[in-house]
DNA sequence: ATAAACTTTCAATAAATTTTGAAAGTTAAA
DNA sequence: TTTAACTTTCAAAATTTATTGAAAGTTTAT
């Protein structure tokens, strides 16, 4: 039996999507998402519905769908070809774009939703002097500011140039 | 039919334990860890297992198990009375605290193993003029300088005080 | 040593999420 | 207008994840 002493390049990519697909799923982003999004990710060309479907063994509805949302974060489009009927995939791969399509998709998605949530329940009404009052209202009110502090400082990133990025964040925190 | 103007506190409660459920989940948190959080955050003082139980109507197990958990993640603690055979659970209701000890954990859970395997797959060799091989290796070199700038990033903020995250946060991103 | 008062474990079950695939829909050429 | 080449949809099935609850384990008091 041949055992190899480094990676080759096909090893390499599957356990790249395997890698990318297990992140995604900790961090509640579907996994074949994830894995279409990494295997177009390390693909120079655009692909097909049906090579996605072929190198990740998925299905057609599966592939349409994820392909779909995948447009819908911004992380990848659609490409034409003149004379072709079928459509072509192809993913951004600026990783500062990534980043800040990933942070804007989900502040959109779920931090501003749970803002407004804690915005309302933080102007509930009671006794101070009540601690079960007391202790709501504070940690309610702890939990939005923490919140809409995040909130802003990603709103900040998402206007940021991308040399601040790569540059500035570690020298600032320092 | 009775109809309030405004939310009562008990159903403020509801609603707080049922966002940051949902919100956890959206994470990749499990919901009913997220649930349990949500209620010691809310609480003044420590709870049994068996209140705990009753107000989230989960089982003894379901409860006991999300309880280690959240002590594992040090967000929760355990308190002894004297006297009393039974355990209370008390959650750390800081703020900063709670931010920074998600941000260790999931750094130490996620994070760094993706970063490892980054720094293998960066080290794949292959045939710069190959696309297939220039498009693998550029993406995952690049993500892997985006995950360890997050690391850093998070490795600074771990260190940092508590007034730099509620003061400098903004200002210095402006 | 035994019982009482708890906590822990984990196989079985339930629930939630994801995936499939075939039918329906669309578009463009013949 | 018909057919061919696609894409989209979504109910049913498969898979994954979470939950239950009862049995086993532990600790302390009697």
């Amino acid at each position: 039996m041949f055992v190899h002493l480094y990676m080759e390049l096909a090893e390499a990519k599957q356990k790249f999507i395997e890698s990318w697909g297990k992140l995604g799923s900790e961090w509640g982003i579907n996994r074949t998402m994830a894995q279409v999004h990494a295997l177009l990710l390390i693909t120079p060309e655009a692909l097909t519905t049906e090579e996605i479907m072929e190198q990740l063994s998925i299905s057609r509805g599966n592939a349409n769908m994820t392909l779909r949302d995948l447009i819908g974060w911004g992380l990848v489009e659609k490409q034409l070809k003149p004379g072709e009927r079928k459509e072509y995939f192809f993913a951004d791969k600026d990783t500062w774009n990534i980043a800040r399509q990933v942070a804007k998709e989900r502040r959109k998605r779920e931090l501003d939703p749970i803002i407004k949530i804690l915005d309302e329940l933080t102007k509930v009404k009671g006794d101070t002097k009540d601690p079960e009052y007391a202790t709501f209202n504070k940690s309610v009110t702890d939990i939005n500011k923490l919140a809409k502090n995040v909130d802003k400082t990603l709103e900040t990133m998402l206007k940021a140039e991308e040399n601040w990025f790569w540059g500035s964040v570690i020298k600032i925190f320092k």
